[in-house]
Formats: C-alpha cells, structure tokens, sequence
DNA sequence: ACATTAATTGTGT
DNA sequence: ACACAATTAATGT
C-alpha cells in the first residue's frame, strides 16, 4: 500500500509520491459507504487505491442514474473541474464494495501540474478517458434499448466487481438504470432464457461478458 | 425439523 | 403500472 506506483500503473516521480505520502489522506470505506453528497464542497481530490466507486447523477425530481464506475487508478474527473474552479459537487460517489482512497488538497493540483511531467498526463488522461466514457453513456441512453442496456450495465458491474457473481437485487438494479422492477426481472428472465445469465436469489452470474 | 414471516421474484391483466 | 402468486431465505420454537 505504500508504493503507489506498484498498486496502480501510474509512473509518478519519486518526488511527487514523498509529497503525495506527505500531505494525502488515506481513507477507506465500506461497501455502500457515501463518499462524496451531492452538493459538497470539494476541497479534495478522491484517488482510487482498491476496490470500486460508483458515481450518479441526479435530476431535480431525485432520480438517480449510474453512470460510470471508478477503479483503481482512477480519479474523479467531475471533482478535477469542481475542484479547479472549487465549486460544488454535480455527482453523488458511492463505494461499490471496500475501498481505499487518497484524497489530495485540491490547491495541489494546479500546483503539481506545472511542477510533475507525470502528475500533468495522469489528470489530462483521466480527463480524457472519462469524457470517452461519459459519450459512451450518453450513447447508451440515447440509442440502446433497456435489455441492450441491462447487459451493459451487467458486464460493467462485473468488470467493476472482477467478479461475474453480481449479488444485487432486481430493484436495486431497477433504482440504478431509473425503470421500474417489474420490466427489469422480465429482460433478466429473457436473458437467462438466452443463456447470458443465471438467476438465483438476489445474485446474478453473467456467464456472457 | 417445522412453522412463520419478510423479502424477492414471476406473471397475467 | 398494478396486483397478486410463487418462491426463497432468515428466524424462532
């Protein structure tokens, strides 16, 4: 847990890890644990060491939706943007199962920037890659029907879990894609029927991913 | 081991 | 979407 280049691929400076060990908050959460509320000031920047983080948005009427998940080596990039301007937090982050964080004072990141070669490509990356993913959620909702939808969801919780035992329910995963129960047990019915996943009791084994 | 109950899942309208 | 049926897991006796 100490060399975070060898926990995560990053190849930070050997200056840039001191500082990170000097002024980083390590912080772990259990699964389910809040890590970031909507609307709260973000004076840090929450690194992913283990595990999984899954972030939401919300619309004003307080229906969620999933829209991407956070591993290891990852940071939020929506809080790079709330950070820089340190404004406030467009996103609700969720821990997916344990998780263990670094969190960096925002005042650092611009500061370290200009100072690491290696810290600059680490933000600009993540940004990048996450705006990737950002487009491709967008693409799910706009042109993928609801089973098509269901399976994304699936494959990517398994990706995130490195599990293809999923243990959530159909209403949890109703809450999480903003339907209702009833349509989701109905595509897993079909999806079982078609080979791609075997239901039992609050747990979903995705045999296709 | 059995009965009771709550939660989860299935299905017809 | 709703209502209800069926199934499963958990708990107490």
């Amino acid at each position: 847990m100490n060399n975070l280049n060898d926990v995560l691929q990053l190849n930070f400076e050997t200056e840039l890890l001191n500082e990170i060990n000097k002024v980083g908050l390590h912080r772990s959460f259990d699964e389910g644990q809040v890590i970031i509320h909507y609307n709260d000031e973000m004076s840090y920047l929450p690194l992913v060491v283990s595990g999984a983080i899954r972030v939401f948005r919300q619309d004003n009427e307080g229906h969620e939706l999933l829209l991407y998940y956070l591993e290891p080596g990852d940071t939020c990039s929506t809080s790079i943007s709330c950070c820089l301007k340190s404004s406030k937090s467009l996103i609700r982050a969720e821990a997916e199962k344990k998780t263990e964080l670094i969190f960096i004072p925002v005042q650092l990141i611009s500061e370290w920037i200009v100072k690491y070669e290696r810290w600059r490509t680490f933000i600009f990356e993540n940004y990048e890659f996450r705006f990737e993913e950002l487009l491709s959620s967008i693409d799910q909702l706009a042109f993928m029907d609801l089973p098509k939808r269901t399976l994304t969801y699936l494959r990517n919780k398994v990706i995130a879990n490195r599990s293809p035992n999923l243990k959530s329910t159909h209403q949890e995963i109703a809450n999480e894609l903003n339907t209702s129960r009833v349509v989701i047990s109905r595509i897993l019915k079909k999806l079982e029927q078609e080979n791609k996943i075997k239901l039992t009791r609050s747990n979903i084994e995705v045999l296709d991913f």
